[in-house]
DNA sequence: TGTACATCAGTGAACGCGCGTTCACTGATGTAC
DNA sequence: TGTACATCAGTGAACGCGCGTTCACTGATGTAC
């Protein structure tokens, strides 16, 4: 009679432990947040003890760096991925964002220092792949303005779709029937803005 | 000799004990996030011991929720403060919110469920407030536009205001010499929009 | 005004817990000859 | 092809820690008579 289903490795070495490690790690943050991040647990799911963990990462901020590293880097690309339409329409690069935050909403909040403040803010990798995602917004917006004027309109960009993907995967919006919709309504302002009453 | 400056009291009954606790978890707060908010160290810094703050409170979450009641309350007496200008202007709203973010960054954070989801989320009275300072934008937002279009305006308020105060707050943006006139040219953005490319 | 007593706000000691990390070890791997 | 051995990736046991919470208690307060 085989015990309780535990996860149970045949050979010694795992052959792959960095990458098994950071995929439990990953999974526990998208299941109980970024404040449940621990090592010990990230170990129990691979199967494995918890020290061995110290072969591959120096601490457990180090393994939450490397999520948040890896949370740039598929951002990144998701937004290099995203239609550049014709006429450098902005609103298919928002989508992209708001959808990564929207499928890894754990990862999301990590990338943005919950929990690990010091993961997002001094990994100097980290760091620069933030400014990459960030130059991306304003590259495409160069056609588009006045150069000086640039800077400011990413900044509002990024800070709307930061905003709202916040929102949404915090469950502060009251969960509408089409969410894609929504979100491609509130992005669509970004072009024509509130106009003043008449 | 005294020892050393460590909290007294002279009196075994504290008298305000309640409203003690609650100061210094939000100072704790401040100075060093959700994630650090802790009986033991709230007690301490009243001083007092842990077990006391049971008298007042149900458990630590149960601090963690007013407190987040308590900042709601606060974030909309200063949003029913800020000047509603004549042709009711949008922008001193949105700089009061993210004023208020400002000046009280921790709690904004637990807020909006850093931390403690339960005390931002589960929380009636936390609900209600919430819903109220979100009815207080859509409510000026009435004369501006057709009815039928001020929630998706009031969401894209939001969501700008709240992304814009959590990256200023989380240092995400490189600081800019003058805040605050950085803060009102990106709101300026919200009337306008970004115009397309000719 | 004085006293008995119920009520309530504090206390110190103790609980069990799970964590991150260190340690000395052992088993597997792969390379030099 | 076979063997000695260095290297490295795992292991179990143990550390110290600080936490939230419970417990039985004691000291202060205020009210009824």
């Amino acid at each position: 009679m085989p015990g309780p289903a535990t996860p149970v490795r045949d050979v010694y070495h795992h052959g792959d432990l960095r990458r098994a490690l950071l995929g439990a790690a990953r999974a526990l943050l998208e299941e109980s947040g970024p404040a449940a991040l621990n090592l010990r647990e990230i170990a129990r799911r691979v199967g494995v003890s918890a020290p061995s963990a110290y072969h591959h990462f120096a601490s457990l901020e180090a393994i939450a760096e490397a999520l948040a590293e890896q949370g740039f880097i598929e951002l990144t690309e998701q937004l290099e991925a995203a239609p550049t339409h014709f006429k450098g329409q902005l609103a298919p690069m928002g989508m992209a964002y708001i959808a990564f935050a929207r499928a890894n909403p754990g990862l999301y909040r990590l990338m943005f220092g919950e929990g690990f403040r010091r993961a997002s803010k001094e990994s100097l990798a980290v760091h620069a792949l933030r400014k990459r995602a960030y130059e991306r917004t304003l590259v495409s917006l160069q056609g588009r303005l006045p150069a000086e004027q640039a800077p400011v309109a990413a900044l509002f960009l990024w800070s709307l779709t930061h905003g709202l993907a916040l929102l949404m995967i915090d469950g502060q919006i009251e969960s509408s029937a089409d969410p894609e919709a929504m979100i491609s309504s509130v992005l669509r302002l970004a072009g024509t803005g509130i106009p003043p009453s008449a």
